[in-house]
RNA sequence: GCCGCUUUAGCUCAGUCGGUAGAGCAAUUCACUCGUAAUGAAUAGGUCAUCGGUUCGACUCCGAUAAGCGGCUCCA
């Protein structure tokens, strides 16, 4: 048996023997954990057939990384079996940045639970347990899997691995079923576990980067009428200079946290007088929500629209019309009652927006006609998913709607669309993609959604095309579609790397239908309009809190709410500095002068500590030249400037939106 | 809504075994008038989240509620 097979290894044709593995072309580069072969990702301890196709899969690399990260979640489970026999076995994938692994036990872990898991793992690493797969069939997997039940259904969805819940994939594959078992260095079995692979050759390359982070419970496979199983999220990297690295990253982003700069910057504050999701912003949070409100006012009337406004509350039947009741009930506050009628907090705008339509005839000459406003609306948002300004229970919209004939609905997206996008570029937002959020037409959620098929298919095709032609990173939301129509989304990165529903488009065909809206056309019969529901910011106070972590508080000049801060260098000075401060306000530039009787080093550290762009000083030396000398955010500074030219200075850079 | 954790001065946090609370920063006052990240001293500040229970006695133990944190589910 020494036949000899042609394959190429990493775009080179070698000959090699029958029964080559991945370890005999790769094994003396400890980087390599795995191998393609033919496009599939290998363990490498598996032969190589003839004619194929070989890459070495790096540790470092996105598919080696997820090797990585999948084989501790394995060394996980086998601790957490290890210490506790009892407990079941759900689901363990590699997520960005590290893995979980789902559990079925009688008591929720503990910090302490934790900390003697990690320990556990700790020792099963330095056993130097190797994976050895082995392929087994439904039956067999099904009888040594009999004490692991959520296993089991896993078996019973294989080939439907998609839908079986996320991360299932990683566990079985659309193909033959296979156990991976971990063999210590004598050959005795330590654990296994139905997955799909592949694994590193030993759990040695996990080294000590790795960690466990948290537990937390997760329904299983994703829905809340299923049992809650106790997962724990861990990380692991290629090496502990990595490892440091991504702690060093969180502890990074935990400092841009909105809702600790939010205090420190003395912004905002959630009282609890008022309730939960509830922020009142404080008058240096108000000038960025102001100057928010007052950019996008502009912008919506420099692209046609017109300003109207709507109130708080409404009779209930109005949104018996509009469809928000039944198919939005859940997240509307409950009703009231005025002298035996109901009434209810607005969760949305559009009917309110639809009376404006409704309150004359319309002409085709009007389309399109578009109406605009700050529409503060209120969502009754479960308890536990209240969070900071990005999730709130009450918030402004800067929402608008474009009432369109069929044929100009196309256009008018596209015009949309880039309304958003300048307006992510004024505000410095650079890291964002498109969410394409259609209707689901099977499942449980399928009865969410109002219209026919042939109105879904056309309202999603016309987004699908304007999304796509605008070049930008589009990803599919099935099932994410409002009960009315499909929409666009623009999804923005924070600061820790979730992303946020900021600017939504949407295309709605059924709230013309319901509120009997119609335009008289040319031909002088009546149409119905479409309606296209957008908000660029989405919510002014999610907008504002994903600003300070963009910005990590220190914000651009035009959005600062103090804009030049004055520091004299001694009392003395104070007098002359004002006189400049004030030819600043004059201009409409924000100040303030710090008469304090710190001492002059005390206040360059508070006025560092508030991330104000311009510090502004003022001693013997600049009062005698009549000028004044700039302490920019990085220490850097800019002395002797006169007077009109500091002025200048400033008054430029807010004009340029710049940052400083 | 579900699971787990947390709540002490404006902020960050100590508080031993159940015997009625302490620091730093911030604030106020006084002195210092100072050229690039903390001058010194003094003063004031608390129904220990709220309500109930156990106890001779509760910040401490138990329960409920509220708010927050980390997730899940859901969303702008």
């Amino acid at each position: 048996m020494s036949a000899q097979l042609s394959i190429h290894v990493a775009g080179d044709e070698r000959s090699v023997q029958q029964g080559t593995t991945g370890t005999d072309l790769f094994g003396e580069d400890r980087r390599v954990v795995a191998m393609r072969v033919d496009g599939q990702l290998r363990d490498l301890f598996r032969e190589v057939p003839d004619g194929a196709a070989v890459e070495p899969v790096d540790i470092g690399s996105p598919d080696g990384l997820n090797v990585l990260r999948h084989s501790t979640a394995h060394v996980l489970a086998q601790a957490v079996q290890q210490v506790n026999p009892a407990a079941k076995l759900g689901i363990g994938p590699p997520i960005t940045d590290g893995f979980y692994y789902d559990f079925d036990v009688e008591t929720p872990f503990t910090p302490e639970d934790l900390k003697a898991l990690e320990k556990a793992m700790q020792r099963i690493v330095n056993e130097g347990q190797t994976f050895s797969r082995r392929v087994v069939s439904d039956d067999e997997a099904r009888a040594e899997l009999a004490h692991e039940p959520f296993k089991l259904e896993l078996i019973g969805l294989k080939g439907g691995a998609a839908e079986a819940a996320d991360g299932a994939e990683a566990e079985i594959g659309a193909g033959e079923l296979t156990i991976y078992d971990n063999v210590r260095r004598d050959g005795s079995v330590a654990w296994g576990d139905l997955c799909r692979g592949p694994h590193l050759p030993s759990t040695k390359l996990i080294g000590n980067a790795y960690k466990i982070m948290r537990s937390a419970a997760a329904y299983w496979r994703g829905s809340e009428k299923n049992p809650q199983l106790q997962r724990i999220y861990g990380t692991a990297w290629p090496s502990k200079e990595e490892l440091r690295a991504y702690t060093d990253r969180l502890a990074e982003a935990e400092k841009r946290d909105h809702r600790k700069l939010g205090a420190e910057l003395d912004l905002f504050s959630f009282p609890e007088e008022l309730g939960s999701g509830l922020p009142v912003f404080h008058p240096k949070g108000g000038v960025i929500k102001r100057e928010m409100e007052d950019y996008v006012r502009r912008r919506h009337i420099e692209e046609g629209f017109e300003y109207v406004g709507t109130p708080h509350i409404s009779k209930e039947a109005l949104f018996h019309t509009s469809g928000h009741l039944p198919y939005y009930a859940e997240s509307m506050f409950p009703s009231f009652d005025l002298d035996g009628v109901d009434y209810r907090l607005k969760a949305m705008n559009c009917p309110m927006h639809n009376l404006v339509f409704k309150s004359r005839g319309r002409s085709y000459r009007e389309l399109p006609l578009r109406l605009f406003e700050f529409g503060h609306v209120y969502r009754n948002e479960k308890s536990g998913v209240v969070h900071g300004l990005t999730r709130v229970r009450g918030f402004a919209q800067d929402d608008s709607h474009s009432y369109v004939t069929r044929e100009q609905a196309p256009a008018e997206i596209k015009h949309l669309l880039n309304f958003c996008l300048g307006l992510f570029r004024d505000f410095g937002l650079d890291d964002f993609y498109l969410e394409l959020s259609t209707r689901e037409t099977e499942g449980e959620k399928k009865d969410k959604f109002i219209g026919s098929d042939e109105q879904w298919d056309e309202a999603t095709a016309i987004l699908e095309q304007v999304a796509t032609e605008s070049g930008l990173e589009l990803v599919a939301d099935p099932g994410g579609a409002a009960y009315y129509g499909p929409k666009i989304s623009v999804q923005a990165r924070d600061a820790i790397g979730r992303t946020w529903q900021m600017s939504t488009i949407q295309y709605d065909f059924n709230q013309p239908e319901r509120f009997g809206l119609e335009y008289q056309a040319a031909d002088g019969t009546r149409q119905q309009p479409v309606m296209i529901h957008s908000a660029k910011f989405g919510s002014i106070e999610r907008f504002l809190g994903v600003l300070v972590e963009h910005y990590a508080g220190a914000f651009p000049v035009w959005l600062s709410p103090v804009q030049v801060l004055g520091v004299p260098v001694a009392a003395e000075y104070d007098d002359y500095l004002r006189g400049v401060l004030d030819r600043m306000k004059e201009k409409g530039i924000r100040t303030e002068l710090d008469v304090s009787d710190d001492r002059f080093p005390k206040k360059i550290r508070n006025a560092s500590k508030s991330k104000v762009p311009f510090t502004l000083i003022a001693g013997d030396e600049d009062r005698a030249a009549g000028a004044v000398s700039f302490r920019y955010r990085d220490g850097s500074q800019k002395n002797g400037v006169p007077v009109d030219e500091a002025i200048e200075l400033v008054q430029q850079a807010i004009t340029d939106r710049a940052q400083v």
